[in-house]
DNA sequence: CGATCCTTTGAAGGACGTCAAGGTCTGTGG
DNA sequence: CCACAGACCTTGACGTCCTTCAAAGGATCG
């Protein structure tokens, strides 16, 4: 693999990482940086770090034995990942681009943890978001159409980059496996937004996604 | 609503809702009986108690505004649902028989957390087994045919009761909200199985369930 | 400027959904 | 004990939404 590494402390962005409080001790902060679709960790794998994106785009999946993939979240700039509980992770983690994380030891996180209820209720805080984000995710698998995922997740997406463009990262088969679909469909149903006014493109590629009508897109999720 | 209410100290059983320690303070428990079918708690209400199933089974669900349901979850006996790290349930909850549950007041476990991190620890690993029944349903939804969800699912509630033979308390439909599918396909499915001499019935009913060959169920599972 | 990857779009097929009919079980009341 | 109603389950026929297969048009990068 030819990444390049720098390793240098960042006592800064430890913040991110749920530790707020007077825990300064050396928690040993390093930085990594991964080319467009390398691998960061793998399922079953053990944890041995815990990582946040600051530059770049990850995604996290599970594969079956026939190569069938689901992808159970993207993880964008600031986003945790690779959070576990338990000594292995559940997922694997992919450079969806060229990607940066900050990186740290999963112990040393949980030490500080066991010292600080400060901590440990954040590392509860995240767990919790993970889950409500996969609990909203299971709706929108086993009971949205496929116009009404894409819509859901250019919402999501949208939401999230809090600018008026957006550039996705990922393609269409990401986010086609995001969404339980073919890539085929993906783009029929970005086909039918472009067509009925809600978004359209920049520049010459079809990731640049302007979203010109949020209220006729939130008009498409059926939730509430 | 007619239910039965029986309010009774039963200190035995805080150590199921993660107080294992030293923690003895007054931590109120109450039984409640609710009837088949009745509404426990709903979708965004206030999270007031965290329950555990003594006897019977109960469904938690998210709605769509046109009354598609998908089913996060069932549980079964001893089974603890409706712990929330927010102030609001994000399922409503519904007893699928008569089902007695234990209750305990939200604000006395958050407090006997505060105080003692065995039991903050507890409700981390709570949140994490949740999380990751999340994730591999998403994979479930998102990826796997109608034949591998319902063998999946018969081997779920193989392994969660652990006898020989199993009496299904849900009926088809809610077996279809929890899998993505509708009640006719998980019946041709179970009918398949039953064909395959996977699986045979008891009695009269449908719902009493004998696995005759669990390594010929385990084969339908893509999972590894 | 060719090679490769990504995306779109069309056409055909299939897995699951919808609709419908009939069977089984349960409970209730005569 | 039997009759009846209602809920639940199964099975068949048909429809449809999404997938599969295929082809062609960009976009990116050497």
């Amino acid at each position: 693999m030819l990444v390049r590494r720098t390793e240098q402390r960042q006592p800064t962005t430890i913040a991110d990482f749920g530790i707020t409080t007077a825990s300064k001790q050396a928690v040993s902060l390093s930085e990594f940086t991964y080319r467009k679709g390398t691998e960061i960790f793998g399922e079953r794998e053990p944890a041995e770090h815990v990582y946040q994106v600051k530059r770049g785009a990850v995604r996290s999946y599970k594969l079956l034995s026939d190569g069938r993939r689901q992808i159970g979240a993207f993880h964008l700039t600031a986003d945790i990942f690779g959070l576990e509980n338990g000594n292995h992770h559940r997922f694997t983690a992919e450079a969806v681009v060229e990607t940066t994380v900050r990186l740290i030891k999963r112990e040393s996180l949980q030490s500080v943890a066991r010292a600080d209820a400060v901590v440990a209720r954040n590392l509860l805080s995240m767990t919790t978001k993970n889950l409500e984000h996969a609990e909203n995710h299971m709706l929108l698998l086993g009971r949205k159409t496929s116009l009404e995922r894409v819509a859901a997740f250019l919402a999501e997406m949208d939401r999230r980059t809090g600018a008026d463009t957006m550039s996705l990262p990922m393609s269409r088969r990401d986010i086609a496996d995001y969404l339980g679909l073919t890539l085929e469909t993906v783009s029929r149903a970005v086909s039918k937004l472009h067509c009925e006014g809600v978004l359209t493109f920049l520049g010459n590629t079809q990731r640049e996604i302007v979203i010109l009508d949020r209220q006729k897109l939130q008009s498409f999720d059926p939730q509430n």
